[in-house]
DNA sequence: TCTAAACTTGACCATTTTGGTCAGGTATGT
DNA sequence: ACATACCTGACCAAAATGGTCAAGTTTAGA
């Protein structure tokens, strides 16, 4: 089980962006060279967020992302459905009665990777990028 | 974030096994069989089951396996430790200061992902192959 | 108006991981 | 002796990962 870095790169940019408090755009450049993503991989990022309403693009000159929402209502589920990181306990669909591998019918376990899967989830719904930006000031005033 | 076959094969494996109570040894093939899992594949995970004493080998005819510990103390973090299914929600060390990507420091959201690993893992520490068996005796009592 | 900065799109690709298979063994109860 | 079942290690195809590369389009500002 891990978490790829298409997840982990969404979520530090974010974080970045959201730190300078949408007054100005933020390039991809500057993300880029702060957090050590390629740049590349960073657009190919940012497209999908900005499909999914979570960034807005200001083109041209000067240009760069803003966030398109507060930062309290920007869940890591949202970000994460946004770049298509899901959390996948199982092979077989949900709202079949088939089994992993066409099997006729679920395994016995099944159950238990339900139970995991939601134990995941639960964590990305609780978590907000205001919350990331917290946790960054206080340890800014602990440190 | 997916859960490997290998970690789902081998839970799901050791539950069967414990369903017969440990009187006689299980075979691979008849576990390959109600499961529907290679019988090869069984054998490269039992292979590791045994090496961390979770199973005990009986070999020749009638031979098979056994658990080497009662199902209560044999939690899905033993079994998924044998089986190399570990949870990785970051590339860097966690001994190490240095970064993911050998970056000099540890990056913004690092402490997000150490409590999502602590919170994935405090499932597993919990659940023992215990719990999944009872979780069987109801569902055949309620169904 | 021209140009550089920055976003946009989509193809491409090397490496690693996954989820196995295959071909041989070896041990042991009957 | 022979069938059963464990044991070992090599091998492999397909998918996912983590990017790169190339070729644009849009717009601010000189
Ligand atoms: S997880 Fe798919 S059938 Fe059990
Ligand atoms: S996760 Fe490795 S440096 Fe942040």
């Amino acid at each position: 089980m891990k978490l790829t870095s298409k997840g982990r790169y969404a979520v530090m940019a974010l974080v970045d962006l959201a730190r300078f408090d949408n007054i100005n755009p933020v390039s991809l450049r500057d993300i880029s060279l702060r957090q050590g993503i390629s740049l590349d991989y960073l657009e190919q990022i940012f497209s999908k967020l900005k499909k999914n309403h979570i960034v807005k693009s200001i083109r041209g000159n000067q240009g760069g992302y803003v966030l398109s929402k507060n930062p309290n209502d920007i869940k890591l589920t949202n970000i994460f459905h946004a770049v298509d990181e899901k959390v996948k306990t199982v092979q077989c669909k949900k709202d079949s009665k088939k089994g992993c591998n066409g099997r006729a019918t679920k395994c016995i376990t099944h159950n238990l990777w339900d139970e995991l899967e939601n134990h995941i989830n639960s964590f990305f719904e609780k978590k907000s990028l205001e919350d990331l930006i917290q946790n960054k000031k206080e340890n800014r005033i602990n440190g």
